[in-house]
DNA sequence: GTGGTCTAGACCACT
DNA sequence: GTGGTCTAGACCACC
């Protein structure tokens, strides 16, 4: 689920802003523990990929600065659409 | 070479379980220094596209789509009946 | 870099609460090593500048006058008595 | 715990290749449960401060670069209470 | 045995 | 309600 994630975010299918489902809603979703969801929620902060704040809810960070490998595609833009979704393929 | 791996992979190009070369291979053969292969390589692996295993060079996953809602509930094998405690909900 | 870190967060320009990029994003930004930029961000943690928290990333710490070393030991709360294992440590 | 043994290691209190207690034993001799115990083994690990493996134990990990200075903590000069936090020990 | 990972449930601080 | 964190216990792969 993390890697999931973390892709999804990467080519933009979870554009940033995203609000994610709340830890316990997702875990019902899927049918495991929160502390799966929290665990892995808590590395993709960690790696800049999602924001979470107390309270507040996890959604997907807006601006990560250029990430090595995807020079174009311009998802750091502002805004607007950056390559909503479909980007990569 | 990253985004051409990652789209070979999610349209089936590059099927689960299919052994990619080294990476010493693949730099060669494409002419770019092997940590290139490598750094990709690991982002792959971090997004869940590759599987990297100590001895066994490294395999296209298998496909673990954000979709995939349900996770088998009985995944945690073990001697008696899977899901003996009911299973989530 | 480290360097540049430490002068920017002793001057200001990194205000108290921001929040660092994550050390695969930094590495990719300033092209270096990722292990390079962990061991930056450790050692800037250890100084004292970045707070650096398991699921929230890192930040530059806020200036604390406080020592308040012991964490109040019993907020595990709940049922019985607190410390009752006798606290860690 | 975590911020204890990650000063530890960086001033030598553990110096590199000491095993360290086993998850289970930390855990038991801390009065805690496992899981805070491996989560913070897990994060030195991904910071460079531990090396796991499977069946074998952890262990401080060899070389890490980067053995810097130590910045003797209290140069900050000026506002004072540099070091209010106790500093590496 | 060890680390790695998950479950199920709880309390906290914050919004 | 949300995220953050901890407990207590379990099974796995590996050594």
């Amino acid at each position: 689920m993390e890697a999931a994630l973390r892709a999804a975010i990467r080519d933009g299918t979870l554009a940033a802003g995203t609000r994610l489902p709340s830890s316990r809603d997702l875990a019902g979703q899927l049918g495991v523990a929160r502390g799966t969801v929290t665990a892995a929620y808590a590395q993709l902060v960690a790696e800049g990929y999602l924001t979470a704040k107390r309270g507040s809810g996890t959604t997907v960070a807006a601006v990560r600065g250029l990430s090595r490998t995807r020079p174009r595609c311009g998802r750091r833009g502002g805004g607007g659409s950056t390559c909503d979704r479909g980007c990569p393929r």
